[in-house]
RNA sequence: GCGCCGUUGGUCCAGUGGUAGGACAGUGGCUUCCCAAGCCACUAGCCCGGGUUCAAUUCCCGGACGGCGCACCA
C-alpha cells in the first residue's frame, strides 16, 4: 500500500482540534488558573467518556477476550526497581551544549560517533566530557568545540522521596509493565505455573519530557494499557488462525533504510514465514492490535506497523514494532509491540529476592549419569595445604569435563600452574543417575503497550471532518459507536404537546437500558443536531406529535432518518450498537 | 534546552498609552420550527511579575503557557 499522499492529509486534518476539544469538553491544559504547567492535561466530561470507553475497548480485547489477568499497581514505586529494570541508566540522557551554535546533542552520541566506543551511554559524564576532550570532538552542527562544554544529565522519571524522613528514593512509574515484572513471583503462583499468561494493566504514567509537545501525544502523564504476555518460547504458540483474516500494513527496517516507502501487506501468517516479524506471538499481537485499531475508529489509511531501527531499540528489546497513526501529517507512536525476551525477569531474578522462573515438568523424567567426586579432604589436606580446596574443585571440573580421567590409579590436576597428583580412591569419584522431572525456565515476554492518550487522540483527529450539508459547515467526529461518549440524543421537536415530558420518558427509558444518553430541549432542533454531531454521537433520537407513538432517528454519518414506534426504540437501538443492524437496512425498510 | 512567533469573554478574532469591540457559542423570552433560521435581552475578557509613565491591555525587560523549527523522544 502506498502512503504517498501525506500533504493532502495534511491539509484536510483539522487545525482547530484542540479548539474543538477544549469547546467541547474532550481534553485542555490542566491548572490553567494558576498558569498551567506544560505536558499536563485534563479530560473534560466528553474526553473523559471517550477514554474510558476506550480503556474498555481495550480490557475487553486484550483481557477479557485473551483471557488474561489484568492488575493495579502502585505508580510510586522504590529505587530499587528502576536500578534493576535499566530504567535509571536508560533513562538518563547525557547532553552537551554547543557553545556556538546553541544547539544540544546527545553527548554519548558524539562521543559515538567519533570514537570505537559503543556505549558511552553508560559512562559517568565526566569520563564523557574527558573523552570529548581526549578526541577534540567538535559541534556536529556547526564545528565548534566541545572541548570544556558541561556534559549534563536529566533523567526522564519523576523522582520523589517516600516517608516522612525523605530517606527513601521513589520514582513514578515511567511505564506500567515493571508492576507487572515486579509482581512476577506471585503472578505466577496465581496463573498456576503454567504458560503462556498475559498480566495487563491500565494506568498512568509518568515521564519529565524536556519539551512537552502536540497536546496529548508528548504528554508528562499519560495513561498507558499494556500487556505482558508471558511465554515459553520453546513450547507457547499463539493462535494466528484466529488472526488470518487481519492484513498487516508492515514498514520493515530494510524498507526505512531504503529510499521510498515501501509497504508491505501481508497477514500474520505470511509476516512470520517469509521472515519479516520474526516470531509467531509479535505478528499475533500486530493483528489483535491492528484488528482493535480499526474497531475504535483509526483510519486504516492512515495506519501502518514500523519495525524499529536497529539503533531504535529500547534497552530492553531484541524487536519491536510500533503501530503509527498519521495525525496532523506526522506518524504518531500509538503502540510499541516489543519482544523483551527474559530480560526484565532475569534482571528482576539478579538484583529481587524471589524467584522469577517457573518450573516447567517435562513429559517424562530425564535421567542422565553424572559423575561426582567427594573426596577425602583428611588426605588432600595434609597433602597439599592452603591448595587442598582448589585441588577438590578442580576435580569437580575435571569429573564433568572427562570422566576417564579417572580410570587410572592416579589423577593428575592443574591449579595454578602447579600440578597436583591425587589417588583415584582418594578423590570418592563415583558416576550416579540422576533423574530431572522438569527445568526451571524463565519466560520471554511480549509487550503490547499502548499510549491510551495518544490513541484517544488520533480517534478523535480520524474522526475529525468538516462537512458540507446543504450548504451549511458542519463540524463532525465520525467516532464509532463503540467509543463515542454519547450514543443517543434524545430531543422534543418542540416544547408543546407534552413533547418533553415524554421525550425525557424516552431518555430514562433508554439509560435504564444501558444506553449512554443526552437529553437536548434547547435551540433549534437543527442546532441540537449539530451539537451532538460535534460530540460524535451516533443517534438522535426525536419525538414529535405526529403521529403518535412513533419517533424519528436521525443518523450522524448520514444525516438520513428514519420513523420508528417508540416502543421499538430499545430494540432498535440495541441491535444498532451490537452491529446486527445497520442504519441504511433499518431506512431501506 | 535553544531560536522565531504568539497570548484580549467559553471559542475565534479586531483594537487602543486614558482599562475594550465583533462574530460564534451559552442563558432567558418570542417563534413551534426535522438539520447551526429570525427578533429582544442577558452572562462573560486584556496570561503573570517588574520597569518606563500622571496613567500600561497597549511600550521595554523577565517569566509562564502555546505554536513552529532544532534537539530530545521506553
Amino acid at each position: 500500500m502506498s502512503f504517498g499522499t501525506w500533504t493532502s492529509w495534511r491539509r484536510c486534518m483539522s487545525s482547530d482540534l484542540s479548539e474543538l476539544a477544549r469547546r467541547r469538553g474532550f481534553f485542555f491544559q490542566s491548572n490553567e488558573a494558576y498558569g498551567g504547567v506544560a505536558g499536563f492535561y485534563t479530560y473534560g466530561p466528553e474526553g473523559a467518556a471517550l477514554k474510558r470507553n476506550v480503556e474498555d475497548a481495550w480490557r475487553d480485547r486484550f483481557v477479557t477476550k485473551e483471557g488474561n489477568l489484568e492488575i493495579d499497581a502502585p505508580t510510586v514505586t522504590p529505587e530499587a526497581v528502576f536500578e534493576a529494570s535499566g530504567h535509571l541508566d536508560g533513562f538518563d540522557d547525557m547532553l552537551v551544549e554547543c557553545p556556538g551554535c546553541g544547539e544540544s546533542h546527545r553527548a554519548d552520541h558524539v562521543v559515538e560517533d567519533a570514537t570505537d566506543l559503543e556505549d558511552a551511554e553508560s559512562l559517568p559524564t565526566d569520563e564523557v566530557e574527558a573523552l570529548i576532550a581526549e578526541h577534540e570532538l567538535a559541534c556536529p552542527e556547526c564545528g565548534e568545540s566541545l572541548v570544556g562544554q558541561p556534559v549534563e544529565t536529566f533523567n526522564l522519571m519523576f523522582e520523589t522521596s517516600i516517608g516522612p524522613g525523605g530517606d527513601q528514593a521513589g520514582y513514578l512509574r515511567p511505564e506500567t509493565a515493571q508492576g507487572m515484572f515486579v509482581e512476577f513471583p506471585r503472578l505466577k503462583e496465581y496463573a498456576r505455573n503454567q504458560t503462556p499468561f498475559g498480566v495487563a494493566q491500565i494506568g498512568a504514567g509518568y515521564r519529565n519530557e524536556i519539551s512537552p509537545r502536540n497536546a496529548l501525544l508528548r504528554a508528562r502523564e499519560f495513561t498507558m494499557a499494556e500487556l505482558e504476555m508471558f511465554i515459553d518460547p520453546e513450547e507457547d504458540e499463539p493462535d494466528l488462525d484466529a488472526v488470518a483474516d487481519v492484513t498487516l500494513p508492515l514498514y520493515p527496517a530494510d524498507a526505512q533504510e531504503g529510499d521510498g516507502e515501501e509497504y508491505l501487506t501481508l497477514t500474520p501468517t505470511e509476516a512470520v514465514e517469509e521472515g519479516v516479524v520474526a516470531g509467531e506471538w509479535l505478528a499475533y499481537f500486530l493483528a489483535r492490535s491492528t484488528a482493535w485499531f480499526e474497531r475504535v475508529g483509526i483510519d486504516m489509511e492512515k495506519y501502518r506497523l514500523r519495525q524499529h531501527l536497529p539503533g531504535e531499540l529500547a534497552h530492553y528489546a531484541s524487536d519491536c514494532w510500533d503501530a503509527e497513526a498519521l495525525v496532523d501529517g506526522d506518524w504518531v507512536e500509538i503502540e510499541g509491540i516489543a519482544a523483551r525476551s527474559d530480560y526484565d525477569l532475569s534482571k528482576h531474578a539478579k538484583y529481587g529476592d524471589d524467584s522469577f522462573t517457573l518450573f516447567k515438568e517435562y513429559d517424562e523424567p530425564v535421567s542422565t549419569e553424572r559423575a561426582t567426586v567427594d573426596p577425602d579432604m583428611s588426605y588432600l589436606g595434609p597433602e597439599f595445604g592452603g591448595a587442598a580446596g582448589d585441588v577438590a574443585e578442580a576435580l569437580q571440573a575435571l569429573a564433568d569435563r572427562d570422566r576417564s580421567a579417572f580410570d587410572g590409579d592416579e589423577v593428575t590436576v592443574e591449579v595454578d600452574g602447579e600440578t597436583y597428583t591425587v589417588p583415584t580412591e582418594q578423590t570418592g569419584f563415583a558416576v550416579e543417575e540422576v533423574t530431572e522431572h522438569g527445568e526451571h525456565i524463565t519466560p520471554h515476554v511480549v509487550e503490547p503497550a499502548f499510549g491510551v492518550g495518544r490513541v484517544v487522540y488520533s480517534v478523535l483527529a480520524h474522526a475529525h471532518e468538516t462537512d458540507e450539508v446543504e450548504g451549511e459547515e458542519r463540524d463532525v467526529l465520525r467516532l464509532p459507536a463503540a467509543v463515542a461518549p454519547t450514543f443517543v440524543g434524545v430531543f422534543p421537536l418542540t416544547d408543546q404537546d407534552g413533547l418533553p415530558e415524554t421525550a425525557r420518558e424516552v431518555a430514562s427509558t433508554l439509560r435504564a437500558a444501558g444506553f449512554d444518553v443526552t437529553y437536548d430541549d434547547s435551540g433549534s432542533i437543527g442546532r441540537r443536531y449539530r451539537r451532538q454531531d460535534e460530540v460524535g454521537t451516533p443517534y438522535c433520537v426525536t419525538l414529535d406529535a405526529d403521529p403518535e407513538g412513533t419517533a424519528t432517528i436521525r443518523e450522524r454519518d448520514s444525516t438520513e432518518q428514519v420513523r420508528v414506534d417508540v416502543d421499538d426504540l430499545v430494540g432498535t437501538f440495541a441491535e444498532l450498537r451490537a452491529g446486527e443492524l445497520d442504519f441504511e437496512d433499518l431506512v431501506d425498510a
